[in-house]
DNA sequence: CGCCTGTCTCGACGTCTGTCGAATCAGAGA
DNA sequence: TCTCTGATTCGACAGACGTCGAGACAGGCG
């Protein structure tokens, strides 16, 4: 990729922990924005935020391209980029078996990503 | 946008209940992604996921324009237009009281996106 | 009233993004 | 080996996006 661990803290966000308190806590740093900003704008396209989750609510858990792709009025290489991006945004892994290639989401992101989101649902303490 | 939100079942972002299973539970249909992504997209972009922290965290529950744009090294414009992206999207609500406009978060709509971007911890039964 | 400060709107500019068709790569099978 | 199918990469193009400067609007204060 094209980041090296340089002057980037490198959040992890694929660890198990939590990275960051919610947004609604703390103000997020500008770096930490910036990793996190990645992974928001990969869902902030309709239609990769469908494949997503047909990814991620896959009953066996993963997704195959050639089930993904005819759920949509677009061409392969269209879609094939759109799963890059998700990729790249670390939102999914890809592997490839045999002819076909399944794509299965990493849940620890979407749980980074939605503890960020989070709202104490009254007050807080 | 490209579809006018006569035709759309205009998902109600500011309920307090959830719109929508999470994300890893069912699949999200396409005009409910529409919708969604234009939240996700809006929570894009650096500058933007830092205000709406600083406007979410803000201890009095609101942020003046004059303290957010000192906060960045870009013109008043650029925060001016992030900020209505912001409230575009209804993550945000602005007021104006005198000569200052202050802006302050919808807890609803980060709930509903935390809800959808939520997963199990563990496995599922 | 006139001016000053704070915020937003407008128009413009360069860059990034979503989409496609054509070409390429990866395996499976005859 | 040759071919066929599935998936990705490449190159191109239109449209969207982030940014700015200039100007307009809103409200407080001499």
């Amino acid at each position: 990729m094209s980041k090296q661990a340089g002057s980037l803290p490198v959040i992890d966000l694929t660890a198990d922990t939590p990275c960051c308190p919610p947004l609604a806590q703390s103000p997020v740093p500008a770096q930490t924005a910036a990793v996190l900003a990645l992974a928001f704008k990969a869902l902030g396209d309709p239609v990769r935020l469908q494949l997503m989750s047909m990814i991620a609510s896959a009953k066996s858990g993963e997704a195959c391209v050639c089930d993904l792709t005819p759920a949509f009025d677009l061409t392969g290489p269209t879609i094939s980029h759109h799963l890059k991006t998700l990729r790249e945004a670390g939102l999914v892994d890809a592997e490839r078996r045999g002819t076909w290639v399944y794509y299965r989401a990493r849940p620890a992101i979407l749980r980074q990503l939605a503890g960020l989101l989070s709202v104490e649902p009254a007050a807080v303490a």
